[in-house]
DNA sequence: GTCTATAACTAGATAGAC
DNA sequence: GTCTATCTAGTTATAGAC
């Protein structure tokens, strides 16, 4: 294994766990078991460390979901909120396949993004991978015209809240589940425990 | 104003904004105004001060969170999960009153805690005030009695998330609501908008 | 490409004068 | 209680030998 997908994977894990601002690059190299100088070597900064492990991310996900959500845009019947939903459970999955613990991964660090660094993340993902969110709002009014564009704003917003939030404490969630109530979930089981949340929120009656 | 006062209310801003491991102490000491060793004298560490700084606003909030709770639990019929969710509106929003912002910085404050510092700050709270959760348990349980302890457990975690994750985007959310839609919003608004969300996903239907 | 060594800087914390 | 000065340990980043 190189020595660039080495560094790329001990930093995932480790951003995931501890944020960006919380882990250095020491970590990073000593966990990959590769020299410090490398990070600046192969990626030229740390900031460019991040961009690199989102966009493997990203580059691996966004054709699937594109893919995932075309086919509820495009069928016959008007479909439901839960099936726009739905649409993401086996994209997000796939990254398991991908990567060890991809799914948790991957949106562990998406939450990370959001409030770490001060959005800089944000304005990445927003600006190199804009299809996925027009692709997901164009599902969303298909399921619910009356819903005017204010109004999906607004819930597309409080959903990726709930998600990412979710995902960026889920192994403590998985933790306390498990101590309190004797219920081992794993990640897929937290997200069909999400998505009829969500599901439910978006398509609330308006006032 | 006190020395102390004027570290906490720097401290506040700055921790609200980018976060606890974010913020330096010498940030804070300078808005402030006060000496770089005037958060160890009083304070001792900064751990210390970021449970001093969620103290204050706990301190506050606890009290009239458990008042309009308690109404809710002891009215004769049984309450609707949008009531048990308004039932935080005038508490948050008398945060406000308190201090400058003190809603939208205190839930932003409480979703750093969640994700910065590997959850010490989830730990304190839990531990320092458990009543305010048990409560809320309650209250959800008598709106919703079919609903199991793990499933009202996993579902106010996600009320959490979409509530915590929006206040502390909620300054990017309404400039954007402002310029997109010509829609003039206030921290009001949103707790307005995100109670059907959260009542609407707490109550959806059982698998 | 990989290493050592180190520069240049920032962090939290503290000793001791006032 | 408040200050300056400083300590120790951490950070990112880079220069230059191999």
């Amino acid at each position: 294994m190189s020595t660039k997908n080495k560094i790329l994977d001990a930093a995932e894990s480790l951003f995931a766990d501890k944020g960006f601002n919380g882990t250095s690059l020491r970590e990073i190299t000593s966990l990959a078991e590769v020299n410090l100088a490398a990070v600046n070597y192969h990626f030229g900064s740390k900031k460019e460390l991040i961009k690199a492990v989102m966009s493997r991310y990203m580059n691996e996900l966004s054709p699937n979901l594109q893919a995932s959500l075309l086919v509820i845009c495009q069928q016959e019947n008007k479909p439901t909120l839960n099936e726009v939903f739905s649409a993401f459970i086996d994209p997000l999955l796939s990254l398991n396949v991908f990567r060890e613990n991809g799914t948790s991964n991957f949106l562990q660090l998406l939450g990370r993004g959001y409030t770490d660094s001060q959005g800089f993340l944000r304005w990445f993902l927003t600006t190199q991978y804009p299809e996925v969110i027009t692709n997901f709002v164009t599902a969303v009014q298909r399921a619910y015209p009356e819903l005017s564009a204010e109004d999906i704003f607004w819930r597309l917003h409080f959903t990726m809240g709930t998600v990412i939030f979710t995902m960026s404490s889920s192994d403590a969630l998985m933790d306390i589940a498990k101590s309190d109530f004797e219920q081992q979930v794993d990640i897929a089981d937290v997200i069909r425990k999400v998505i009829p949340f969500v599901a439910s929120g978006v398509g609330a009656p308006l006032r």
